[in-house]
DNA sequence: CCGAAAGCGATACGATCGTATTGGAATAAG
DNA sequence: CTTATTCCAATACGATCGTATCGCTTTCGG
């Protein structure tokens, strides 16, 4: 058998590359051939690892999203023994995209999302991802009203809804920093009084 | 005085149809020649009425900006009598643009925020609409303290901090609906929980 | 050592893009 | 009616796009 070479990772090489121009010349500001001269590859090579063009973009998603998933879950990791709050207030903090220097994960990730609402093979990645982070609040909240109060009076909230809420919150506010209408502190400010009220609103018995 | 023509109508044909176009093959999927077949006029015509491409694509952001919280404001003065709760239950509905007519329009609005998130110029006229929807939201959440409790146990919310998360998690609820990833009914029921939470906050002594 | 096979760089191709140009139709003032 | 001016449809132009094709190089099984 003849040359073979790493495709794995040179696909990766080129998301790279895909992920740095949609940051700085938007979706659908990004061609093959400006793709190859970033990755440092010829356009042939670009080709041979994808059959078009729709391809590259679909691989590209799917990377920026396990990158962010998985950002998120060793976040969680790394701080295990704390308690069920702040693990919340980290999560959505990582997934908020709020600080500098995620700016660019950020402007990728509204990029993709764009794109896909008018392109359905795109959004299938998409909604993937947004899945499993769902999950990954949901799970959070879950242990957060375990380890909290006991307290019978108030409604138990429903883990699955606080987590769509959060991540809502957290989408929209990053949207609004990347448009500039907010800054990152007062974005961060609205995230951490949503989380303090529902920390609150978990069990007031806490200490 | 040769021939003249009403430019003002005619440039808000051109914005219809740039708003048609953003809407079926997103943004930048948009051409000059497919803009002036759908407005029924010929490429000569658009290019009296716009210097150039990015010209055009920053009237139709206004345009579409005005329309939207023209109609928010249209949907709060055709229910003036109401308490200030329903009348923030109503303008929360109008922006979120949740509904299936609406639908096209949440479209177009994404379309236009991914492609001033690296694109200045267009930037501007998108944090204009925010800022006149966030007021607008403050205003009403003043409206609801001031009618509201005035039990001075608890710190009062700040309209401007209730207006921002309000706005941020309208807009991620809508992307979210545009990408499949909610429902319009999840992520209806999530915004009425949040605005049920908020007038809690604001003062329980109401009827 | 050697040919078969796979990779790759270069180039070609057709389509489509935004913009510039141009020649004639339409219109209102004199 | 004449004429100067505005408008517009058609067309041209250069650039760039995604994709296809084609030799040359490289590499490994035999």
């Amino acid at each position: 058998m003849p040359k073979q070479v790493d495709y794995e990772s040179r696909r990766r090489r080129i998301a790279e590359a895909v992920c740095l121009l949609a940051d700085e010349h938007g979706p659908e500001g990004v061609s093959m051939r400006d793709v190859a001269a970033r990755a440092q590859v010829s356009l042939g090579a670009v080709q041979r690892c994808f059959r078009s063009k729709g391809e590259m973009l679909l691989f590209a998603v799917e990377y920026v999203g396990d990158r962010v998933t998985e950002r998120v879950r060793a976040r969680l990791a790394a701080s295990p023994a704390q308690s069920a709050a702040t693990a919340l207030g980290h999560a959505a903090d990582e997934i908020a995209l709020l600080r500098e220097e995620h700016r660019a994960e950020a402007r990728i990730w509204l990029a993709f999302v764009a794109q896909a609402a008018v392109s359905e093979p795109l959004a299938g990645p998409l909604r993937t991802s947004y899945a499993a982070l769902q999950n990954l609040l949901a799970r959070l909240v879950t242990e957060a009203i375990g380890s909290g109060s006991a307290d019978e009076g108030a409604t138990p909230p429903d883990p699955q809804h606080e987590a769509r809420t959060l991540l809502a919150l957290a989408d929209g506010l990053t949207t609004h920093v990347l448009l500039g209408h907010l800054t990152a502190e007062e974005a961060e400010e609205v995230l951490h009084a949503h989380l303090a009220g529902l920390w609150e609103r978990l069990g007031a018995a806490r200490r």
